[in-house]
DNA sequence: TGTACATCAGTGAACGCGCGTTCACTGATGTAC
DNA sequence: TGTACATCAGTGAACGCGCGTTCACTGATGTAC
């Protein structure tokens, strides 16, 4: 059975669905950890059917990590808009930074679960990769200091991958004692060098 | 040939080699994108022989690590001694978040090259991970601000993955100018939140 | 000093296994008349 | 409304390939006498 592309109403639900189980796949067992029997599996169907799909599985990458990164920042968002005003940059550490996401790594942060593997990828791999992280951060950066909006936008790209930075530490750490206190002192420091507006 | 055991000068000389081979070649192109004919490859043997040194794989990489981790170490606290008192953290942040380290992953930080792999690894492998990076960050915590010993650690631990993640992102970005841009505001944010003592 | 043998430090072909991919097939659904 | 056929949305066995690992072998070096 070869590749082609349908519209069938049933087969976009699949296709969706493959999508998602791809996304939660490669951040929980890593981008060269995950076969195309193990994302099926998920999503409850069997290998040969992929392909009715995807040309190959190079195609589900990009997909998957569209659909990653659109599904943390609108859960960043919605923890922003929930806080009162003068306390939403610290609903996004805090959000980010939290035991929640360091334990969840299946529906969190892509630069946290495969910023070492996603360096490594080829140009136009990245090039994607940053087109959506850049839209992610254009979404956020109202929320960051700064006097015009590319000073906001650049703390936001300076903030964000730090934050995944400690956010993979914690996830190393094998002591959860040392590994909630890491996180709490990132939070404080974060929070104390980018006061809310 | 089964592995054993050998106290012969030339074979310790060989198994450095393979060490330091593996150590390159897990930063340049990822755990699971190593294999043991890459390794020897780079060390000017063949594959077999790999087992003379090593019961299995899976012994490589603990020693890998600490290989990589004593180089960095080792480079940062150089460059810190070189600089003069009061530009010594400083010397360390420039070092690390520098167009020099980005483009050069195969002899830089593990953390960086490697962290979001390392995090799916299982207890035991981040346990050893978690020892080396401790006594990395003992190393250098001396050059932090901070009141007490355990403040000056808890800031290192801090700053140093925060790094990472920045310069983890600096070879996700395909743009060279954001790319660049990125470091540099990344080194004046953090300079100016550790200032030196 | 020369010779015989043992050990060292590898070589490289071959193995089983899991992966991405292909393909003949199948049951369910849609369409024509 | 019933029947015949086409298309859809998969299944699951089989393929070639690269990987970790094994093993029979080999040339160089060390040791005994």
């Amino acid at each position: 059975m070869a590749h082609r592309k349908s519209a069938g109403a049933k087969s976009e639900r699949t296709r969706r669905r493959i999508v998602s189980a791809a996304a939660a796949a490669y951040r929980e067992q890593g981008i060269s950890g995950v076969g195309v029997r193990d994302i099926m599996k998920r999503a409850g169907l069997t290998q040969g059917g992929f392909y009715f799909h995807f040309p190959d599985k190079d195609a589900l990458f990009p997909e998957a990590a569209w659909d990653a990164s659109a599904g943390l920042a609108t859960m960043l968002l919605e923890r922003a808009e929930a806080a009162p005003p003068g306390k939403r940059l610290q609903a996004i550490i805090d959000t980010y930074l939290s035991r929640e996401h360091r334990d969840h790594p299946g529906s969190g942060c892509m630069m946290a679960a495969l910023g070492s593997e996603v360096a490594r990828n080829d140009r136009k791999a990245r090039a994607s990769f940053c087109e959506r992280a850049n839209i992610m951060l254009e979404r956020i950066a109202g929320y960051f200091p700064g006097a015009t909006s590319v000073e906001r936008r650049q703390n936001a790209a300076v903030l964000m991958p730090s934050m995944a930075g400690v956010l993979i530490a914690s996830r190393v750490l094998t002591d959860p004692a040392a590994s909630d206190l890491l996180l709490e002192r990132a939070r404080e420091f974060f929070a104390a060098s980018f006061p809310d507006t």
